[in-house]
RNA sequence: GGGCGAGUGGCGUAACGGCAGCCGCGGCGGCUUUAGGAGCCGUUGCUCGAGAGAGCGUGAGGGUUCAAGUCCCUCCUCGCCCACCA
């Protein structure tokens, strides 16, 4: 029934290996997905996430590319220049592991891994202008991170602390979170403890309220919400009470709810507090230093798990309570973080439920000072969170709650004894690693001058090529004399370099920037082409960089603008984020050797069936599962197109009215689903199209085939190119216009309108479409079958809706 | 514990408040080629029925509505994020 014989009347399959390959070195040696910076159209630029350069191209970069590319592709088709960059997020762990495992050194893995991933995307048939490829293990690169770090330095943004970071006792290292797994090492599965270094942090909270608005953006609503949870802004006040005999030392304290400070029957400090060791009463003090000891050497999860029962102990010292004139106990106790807020709190036991466990455990007194019916109660059984009336609050009792939390925190302004206050859970961004494969700290350490700046003009502070990686004592770097050892800049005396590097998400936090100009060796970017592109118009990532990354971008971006160096507030207005794909349930990764290779795939079907198998297999923003069965139905489908598109055109003939429409409908339904990453749904509709056509001849038969060729060009881009030649199409399909539909010409002459009785479908009726209400009820009610419905029945109401009821 | 999202055939999924299950996978039946890991057609939610057809069906239970997978309330389950954050 279909023609799909040539004129020879042999029929030629499908075949991809002898296509794809074919038009990959055709489009790279036309340089067909070369972006200018100044084309005919607007410009338009499309981010998608740079890979690290693990080794294969996985399932889960299919995931994210095939349907980035078909997105970009629909975009460029609908007359715009659009910019779709690619390159590698070089620096990180992997490779100094794969140098320790391995004895390869991590640069030469990492260009492997490239080389290999470079032909993979070839293979993809991704429309990447990799004369703008940016690789951040390179100098050129890395020299800008270094840069951007005196920048930060210089404006105050930077600074070196002592913090307690994430520390694996056996490989001697400090870890990235990322590198910690349920409180474990990522490579040998030791428990991570805190210990305190001195490090390098960027104050990213100066940015915390900025970072909390999102005005203008396009981002979904799930990011905009977890970077607010992450931030996690806190209003309150700070107040200090004073501590019994020590006439300088005050505790001063976070709380959220200063209504309830009557209600303060004792307080409570970090083990790491620095007044713990000031004021513990010589009696406490080898309780207290025990307790300071285990706190210290237990592991973050043990220390943050939340169900196990609370302790503490007292100090044996008191604070009154300034308020209340009570004499009040100080404790230490581990839920009390240091992190956070002073790292002290006005312990509330009536109003907190920690604090009540805590009393409860240790026969505190509880006192009720907000009730929900005004009402004083003798006993509580749990504590009462919720707002109510101030009680035995002296001169605040019957103030309703919610008013009382802010006059209490001014009376205490004005006493001098603390203020209105904001804290956020969001911390400095820690930037040190004890890592050799990352972008060296420019920093001196002069015995005479100090800590002293690499000066601009010495940069880049080259990452040294002859370390020794063995995973074992700290950073390679730090071993390596001919790099520690310098001179200091200021004075030329003999000086030792910071030997830590900087985090990798540094790296990536600006590396859209750099796309722009690759080569520019003035600054990190080339401001006359950034002002053609900036910001970026859309980018997509997994859902899974929802915080760290997508953060650490937009405080950069505001960072440089403040240094005058950016024009714009955020760096990215509109962002899409595509699901995590797994394998068996599972996270794909290289530790549980479950990641999957769709190489297998890209042979045996190839690549185009495999662009459209992952996006057809669910929606792109929730995820799937990967499993292979299935991808036949898209290869099935590509057959069919092939055939259709090999076809000899008709001779004129009469059209095909029902096929016309459905080609109007088809366009309309892939243009408003591209638009919304609806990919799956654009997919069957085409589906639904080429089957429509196959069964179908004449000339509307052509056009359908030759509206779909188009159509499917971003999601299928070789067999669209191969049939858009054969069939005599000019150029490269990639340089067609989007077809525009006719909404009207979409829709149906007859409609079937469905006859409900009672809710119930009793008939459908094939009727003229914009049949009249009055003409549809009569037709409707002269059905026999709802006749039949309605017998002896008194109708009370009859409904119409045009077209459909 | 808090926040967000999701529960629909054997499976992946689809449905402006208006015919639940589009499009695929898998299954079943057939055709074609039997040189292909090729192609084509029909059928496929469940139950009853030979059939026409009828009844039941979107995690559970309520509600709003002429009409609910969709909106509202309560609950259950799963996923993700945060979590002793004062």
């Amino acid at each position: 029934m279909t023609s799909e014989t040539t004129a020879s009347g042999k029929t030629e399959r499908y075949t991809p290996s002898a296509i794809e390959p074919k038009w990959q070195a055709h489009w790279a040696s036309t340089g067909l997905y070369e972006t200018p910076d100044d084309g005919d159209q607007p410009n338009f630029y499309f981010l998608t996430a740079f890979p690290y350069p693990s080794g294969d191209v996985h399932v889960g970069h299919w995931y994210a590319y095939a349907p980035a590319d078909c997105a970009a592709r629909f975009i460029r088709m609908h007359g715009r220049n659009v910019l779709f960059p690619m390159g590698f997020d070089a620096f990180g762990i992997n490779a100094e592991n794969a140098a320790i495992d391995r004895k390869m050194h991590p640069a030469a893995w990492t260009e492997k891994n490239m080389a290999q991933m470079r032909e993979q995307f070839l293979a993809m048939g991704a429309a990447i202008d990799w004369r703008r490829e940016v690789i951040t293990c390179y100098p050129e690169y890395y020299r800008w991170n270094q840069w951007m770090f005196l920048k930060l330095l210089e404006k105050g943004l930077a600074y070196r602390a002592t913090a307690p970071v994430n520390w694996c006792p056996r490989d001697e290292t400090v870890l990235a979170n990322e590198q910690v797994i349920n409180g474990r090492c990522e490579r040998c599965d030791t428990l991570v403890v805190k210990k305190d270094l001195t490090q390098w942090f960027y104050k990213i909270t100066d940015y915390a309220d900025e970072l909390l608005r999102f005005d203008g953006l396009d981002w979904p609503e799930r990011v905009r919400v977890m970077q607010q949870n992450w931030i996690g802004r806190s209003e309150g006040a700070e107040i200090q009470f004073p501590v019994e005999g020590h006439r300088d030392a005050a505790i001063r304290f976070f709380t959220t709810r200063p209504d309830t400070i009557y209600g303060a029957t004792f307080m409570v400090l970090a083990p790491e507090h620095p007044l713990v060791a000031v004021i513990t009463a010589p009696m406490q003090k080898a309780a207290v230093d025990a307790y300071v000891a285990k706190a210290r050497s237990e592991s973050e999860i043990e220390r943050t798990s939340a169900e196990r029962p609370k302790t503490g102990v007292d100090t044996g010292a008191f604070a009154t309570n300034v308020f209340s004139g009570e004499r009040i106990p100080i404790w230490i106790a581990d839920y009390v973080l240091a992190t956070y807020g002073t790292g002290a709190i006005m312990a509330v036991p009536a109003h907190d439920e920690r604090d009540f466990a805590f009393a409860t455990q240790y026969g505190l007194p509880i006192k009720e000072v907000v009730s929900a019916d005004g009402a004083s109660h003798a006993t509580l059984g749990a504590p009462y969170t919720g707002p109510g009336t101030m009680v035995r609050s002296g001169p605040y009792s019957g103030t309703a709650s919610e008013i009382g939390k802010r006059t209490i925190a001014s009376e205490a302004k004005k006493t001098g004894i603390g203020e209105p206050s904001v804290t956020y859970r969001l911390r400095d961004w820690l930037v040190s690693r004890q890592r050799y494969w990352g972008t060296p700290i420019p920093i001196v350490y002069c015995p005479t001058d100090g800590t002293v700046p690499v000066p601009e003009n010495q940069l880049p502070v080259v990452l040294p090529r002859d370390a020794q990686f063995t995973g074992r004592g700290g950073s390679p770097l730090a071993q390596l004399p001919s790099f520690v050892n310098t001179t200091c800049p200021k004075c030329g005396g003999p000086a030792k370099r910071e030997t830590d590097t900087l985090d990798t998400f540094v790296d990536s936090s600006w590396y859209m920037y750099r796309y722009l100009d690759t080569r520019i060796d003035t600054a990190f970017m080339n401001a006359e082409i950034g002002k053609k592109w900036l910001p970026v118009d859309r980018y997509t990532i997994g859902i899974e960089h929802a915080i760290l990354h997508l953060l650490y971008c937009r405080f950069v971006c505001k960072a440089l603008r403040d240094l005058g160096y950016l024009w714009f507030d955020e760096p990215i207005t509109h962002l899409r984020n595509q699901g995590t794909i797994v394998f068996k349930g599972r996270k794909m990764s290289k530790s549980r050797g479950n990641v999957q290779a769709p190489d297998e795939y890209v042979r045996r079907y190839g690549a185009d069936t495999v662009r459209l198998f992952v996006m057809f297999m669910g929606p792109w923003t929730e995820g799937n599962d990967w499993d292979g069965a299935g991808i036949e139905g898209t290869s099935r489908f590509l057959h069919r197109v092939w055939s259709l598109g090999l076809s000899e055109r008709a001779a004129p003939g009469p059209r095909d009215a029902d096929l016309d429409r459905t080609v109007q409908r088809t366009i309309k339904k892939v243009t408003e689903d591209l638009e919304a990453y609806h990919f799956n749904t654009a997919i069957a509709a085409m589906m639904e199209l080429s089957t429509a056509a196959l069964h179908a001849s004449g000339p509307s038969r052509d056009d359908a085939t030759d509206a779909l060729v188009v159509l499917l060009a971003p999601f299928a881009p070789h067999i669209t190119e191969e049939l858009w030649q054969r069939r005599g199409g000019a150029g490269s399909v990639h340089r067609q216009s989007w077809p525009a539909y006719d909404a009207a010409a979409a829709r149906d002459e007859t409609v079937t309108v469905v006859a409900q009785v009672d809710g119930k479908v009793r008939d459908r009726i094939e009727l003229p479409a914009g049949t009249g209400e009055d003409a549809l009820k009569q037709v409707a009610l002269a059905s026999p079958k709802v006749k039949q419905a309605i017998a002896g029945k008194s109708i009370a109401r009859v409904i119409v809706v045009a077209d459909r009821l």
